[in-house]
DNA sequence: ATGCTGTGTTAATGATTTCTTAATGTTGAT
DNA sequence: ATCAACATTAAGAAATCATTAACACAGCAT
């Protein structure tokens, strides 16, 4: 499943930072705002999975936001994690009980940013993520895919697939042997809210075989139900 | 499970296009309403189990309908998604809390309705939907069948079956030892609103047959009645 | 800005599989 | 022996998918 995180900073280098960071690893779509009121709507629109809010922002700050979000009937169940520049808003989050879900002091360590946000996402979205999968490292025979370095081996031989092709490559085998409908293709790996036609992912398959060379043959279509990657 | 959607708009053209479109996929049954008033009358008279709801309505607004909808004991719990033409609107939507589970912005795109529909019902009926009477895995003797992987192992081998085909067996298996009627199959595996002629039925129980080999045997014929799967 | 390149999406076409039907043959109960 | 119910077969219809090519768009360099 690919989580799409809303990052709300005025600072533009933060929001840049954990753009980047979390988009380097393939499970985050990341959407971004300046400001609270920009925010607000984003967090209506696009409905994200998860928030990351800055405290210290001109007219509407972080705490502001948050109690707009939870009062919500929408927004209100989206996880919010914090960032705080100072000691004392720790207090504050946890004094005005504003839902929030976890908090990260600056100054910012992607690393440790990364690890809260998949920490936060896991426990919300615990379920979700029991039927179906996407592992980070995955080898099946002689067929390797990294997500951490995006990059496939075949036959030991580096081979580059586009982000899409990528994921799918990913979601089919870290599901092996499991029928994966297009519905739940198009649900984890293009989100909820993205509309594409069926035919697309038809196209995508086509690549990734085209590419998978010898090992082709292992995805296979099962007629009116879906894609599967071959057991063993 | 089929769900029933209300469609309510002044605007016949549009109702019409989402009916349309919502019952092309077959897993919607569309009534529809053209005034706050008759919506009310068919959220308390029909149940539906989503009510789509414009906004700008003459006399009764879409306001006025979810508010009476959320305060009455029956209709209160009907998930609601919002037809919005003015972006003002869905702040307003956002403010007055009025328990709506998503809107949709004018222009209408089919798709995108047709992707936040079934996103909301998902969300809201997760469970209602996991109640299959059909087992994801049956071994009978040496016969596998793996909904999951959508695989029949017969004596260890793999054996495919087409979907009505794998659908029909698993649905003898699951209830070995019943005799199921020619109505309750089409019921089960084809579904309330097809029409296929009985024969049908037959074609297929004879190809199922012929691919389980040594134990075709195990689905009798019970003349003028039906067919049974072998109790052991 | 302009054009270039890579990626993603769609639509059109044709191929293939799967499903359905109708026609005809078979069975078994009365 | 008769007749209704079922089995079998083959043909065509319908559904589904593969493939291709065109387009849109973003990012990047010029």
């Amino acid at each position: 499943m690919i989580f799409k995180v809303l990052v709300v900073d005025d600072e533009k280098d933060i929001v840049d930072l954990l753009k980047y960071n979390l988009e380097k690893e393939k499970d985050f779509e990341v959407i971004t705002a300046g400001d609270g009121k920009s925010a607000l709507a984003l967090a209506v629109t696009e409905k994200p999975d998860l928030i990351i809010l800055d405290i210290m922002m001109p007219e509407l700050n972080g705490f502001d936001v948050c109690k707009k979000l939870k009062s919500g009937v929408i927004t209100s169940k989206i996880p919010v994690i914090f960032l705080t520049a100072k000691e004392n808003e720790i207090d504050e989050i946890i004094g005005l009980e504003l839902g929030a879900d976890d908090y990260i002091q600056k100054p910012i360590s992607p690393r440790k940013v990364i690890a809260r946000v998949k920490s936060v996402i896991r426990r919300v979205y615990a379920e979700k993520e029991k039927t179906v999968k996407t592992d980070e490292y995955i080898k099946f025979k002689n067929l390797e895919v990294d997500s951490i370095a995006h990059c496939v081996k075949i036959d030991n031989e580096d081979v580059f697939f586009p982000k899409k092709e990528f994921q799918l490559l990913r979601f089919l085998l870290s599901n092996r042997g499991k029928v994966l409908s297009r519905e739940i293709l198009l649900n984890e790996i293009w989100g909820e809210n993205i509309f594409v036609v069926d035919r697309t992912i038809d196209v995508h398959v086509a690549k990734v075989r085209e590419k998978l060379g010898v090992y082709s043959d292992y995805i296979e279509t099962i007629k009116g139900l879906g894609y599967r990657f071959h057991a063993d």
